[in-house]
DNA sequence: ATTGCACACGTTATAGCATAACGCAATTGA
DNA sequence: TCAATTGCGTTATGCTATAACGTGTGCAAT
């Protein structure tokens, strides 16, 4: 998927997450652009949809929150199944992919004749500062 | 773990899950249940905290629903992470567990110093009958 | 027996997440 | 020009989950 011109309330929404520590709501991006000129949800529910689409962010179904690709440019989002580490102390995320969990997942969904359309792995726990 | 006497109400939540054909949400649960005089969420979310606890409910992050365990008894839980698949068409689910995923996911965790705590694998898309 | 505690339960209210439905404006392409 | 598409703004609504308070019951420890 490459990635078109982004939209003013696209690139608004985008940037606060690039600029964020860690994943963010909805509701709390929205919070961060009402000096943009955000008024309501669906400005930002919108402008997501968009860029899960052109896959410069990802969605953390576990947390229901939302962050930046941590790997842009990288082709692995297309030919791999992408992983995310979250820290339920300070929110860190890391996102890594591994072939062979990949190949693994699919091999299941084939003898199954399982057809996937979006796979999601997240781990929660604590990262190695939280933890010590 | 091993799962104590359940109490009334964690019976009733766990006998509608178990009868259901797919995963279902926490309002749907209570609306199955309003004749058995559920009247509120925290009923059944009470419940579903236990069941999920036991480890004889399962919660599906991507979908915001609950299923029955599909392999009640099984020590794989124990050891292993638990994989799903699902339809979402028919919303059928399928329950698995590879260990040579769970043993990639906790090499890289191991390798970060990351301490897992709960880790979410789920597939979405079309079962063979709906994707024929 | 009385006290203290843990636990399940019921109820009301509230918080947090997501989308439906309407209309308008700008862009594009036939 | 006309139609189709896309983005945008607004209002309203629906779905998901928890906070806070109080009740009753069973079961020790004193
Ligand atoms: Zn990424
Ligand atoms: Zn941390
Ligand atoms: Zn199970
Ligand atoms: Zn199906």
């Amino acid at each position: 998927m490459t990635t078109p011109q982004l939209t003013k309330n696209q690139s608004l929404v985008f940037d606060v997450l690039e600029k964020a520590e860690g994943p963010l709501s909805a509701y709390t991006i929205l919070d961060k652009l009402r000096d943009h000129g955000f008024r309501a949800p669906l400005q930002v529910y919108r402008a997501l949809e968009k860029l899960l689409e052109y896959g410069v962010v990802h969605r953390l179904e576990s947390i229901n929150s939302f962050v930046a690709c941590a790997h842009p440019g990288d082709d692995c989002h297309s030919h791999g199944i992408v992983a995310f580490a979250i820290c339920e102390s300070c929110g860190q995320v890391m996102e890594f992919h591994d072939h062979e969990v990949d190949h693994r997942l699919m091999a299941w969904v084939r003898a199954q004749k399982f057809k996937p359309e979006k796979t999601t792995i997240e781990i929660r726990g604590l990262c190695e500062a939280c933890a010590a």
